[in-house]
DNA sequence: GTAACTTAGTTGCATACTGCAACTAAGTCA
DNA sequence: TGACTTAGTTGCAGTATGCAACTAAGTTAC
């Protein structure tokens, strides 16, 4: 902004929101966090934890703080996404929102309990619907046609159906070029459960020798003196590589 | 949001304004629009177009609007990169502001002309010193220690020297993967022209045999009976594969 | 007119990466 | 002890990449 003409008072400022997709691995598939309305609009559908930003924090802090309060979750990767600003997303009043991701490691779901505010906070599988649902991501959205948010269109309050679509392709396309997944990931993990997280990420299955190659030859994983034992033969614990922790 | 207690008079709400970084190839170099500013905070340093957003428009909306406003400029490759929040960012008040990156053809950059409220438009060559500048994209800033915004530091005026890191970040990143180099040269382009922006933007030669199989083995263009004739040796045009337009 | 120069564009090859099939390894369970 | 399951490796053919050397087509100097 050039700020050649600054006055703060000239517009009613719309309020300034985040919204959050927590994505955790479990039962083998991708879940997100959701919360069920209680009451109207959207009734009874899911809704993204979030809330207003405060006066002295910025957005990012903002959706750091909601996590927490709403989930108990600290010290989660987490990235800014996108911001959704259609005058009519909400029915209530114009809401501008910044969207966020979130990323718990599979041994961190239990961790998850309704906070102060959130009452049902739970895990549920990523629907195959999504997929059919356009991200926000880059120019999509610039000059799109908005649709106006009618009730009862599907699972998801207000446009949050955008907000986790565009989520998911964000991790897509990070996912081959940074490491990403491992936040997904306990500490320690097998090459085998690296390799579901990707697959159940992408939505298609991988070749495991050219996995297994291109996690070792990147030195994106470093091996394990410790194996994961189970009814079969035991697998080779490794853990993140110390610098990869999100960029390749 | 989920909304369970929802009043929008509960907190003062931030000013909401959009920032553009639109660069251009000039000189076979890459360019950013900059409006040297008039008036203190900053006089004197280079700041980015943008406004406020108005109340029943979007951000995109917004984005667009204060870019033909500002600068004259409809119909250019115009994409939501990031929102910039901290609290100190602005020393007039708390602005959070969206940043967008737009990316003008090379036979376009004459039809830039200082608009309504921009007075001194004008591209200026990128400044190496931008490398240094940590980008603040996906999870950078969260959590990050929050620089307090002093005068004089450099080119730029408050935060905009990270919103441009941001936006060539972005670029960089997309380059590969998607065919948004096309839109910074002309409708039809010779394969060095568009060898010359691709090594513009990365900042390091690129092989040109290398260069010129990919593009023409990915299909991304597509061969016309013209040729560009120079000092030399003619050279065939090319244009952007028609549904090459953004993704691979 | 021709030789020198510059830019456009191709050919050839050694190396690296990928996808696929088949194999070996190490455990459990009946 | 042998069938079964999951872990992990080997081999190979096809493809993509980086580099060097080459040919092609124009301009300019004399």
């Amino acid at each position: 902004m050039t700020g050649t003409k600054f006055d703060r008072t000239q517009f009613e400022q719309p309020s300034l929101t985040v919204d959050i997709v927590v994505f955790a691995m479990r039962e083998g598939a991708l879940h997100l966090l959701v919360i069920e309305r209680g009451i109207p609009p959207f009734e009874g559908c899911w809704a993204l934890p979030g809330g207003f930003v405060l006066p002295r924090e910025s957005v990012d802090q903002a959706a750091a703080r909601e996590l927490e309060e709403e989930t108990n979750l600290r010290d989660v990767y987490l990235e800014q996404l996108y911001t959704f600003s259609e005058p009519e997303r909400d029915p209530r009043g114009r809401v501008v929102s910044v969207a966020h991701m979130a990323l718990l490691p599979a041994d961190r779901v239990d961790q998850v309990q309704g906070g102060s505010d959130a009452r049902a906070a739970k895990f549920e599988r990523l629907p195959a619907s999504i997929e059919r649902i356009e991200p926000a991501d880059g120019r999509s959205t610039v000059g799109k046609s908005k649709r106006k948010r009618e009730e009862s269109e599907g699972y998801f309050a207000f446009d949050h159906d955008v907000i986790v679509a565009t989520a998911l392709a964000r991790l897509r396309g990070k996912l081959e070029f940074t490491t990403l997944a491992f936040e997904l990931l306990p500490e320690e993990f097998t090459l085998t459960e690296a390799q579901h997280v990707y697959e159940a990420i992408l939505g298609r299955e991988l070749d495991k020798v050219t996995f297994r190659r291109r996690l070792l030859a990147m030195e994106l994983v470093r091996e394990t003196p410790r194996m994961r034992r189970g009814a079969h033969r035991p697998a080779r614990l490794y853990r993140a590589a110390p610098r990869a922790s999100v960029w390749l």
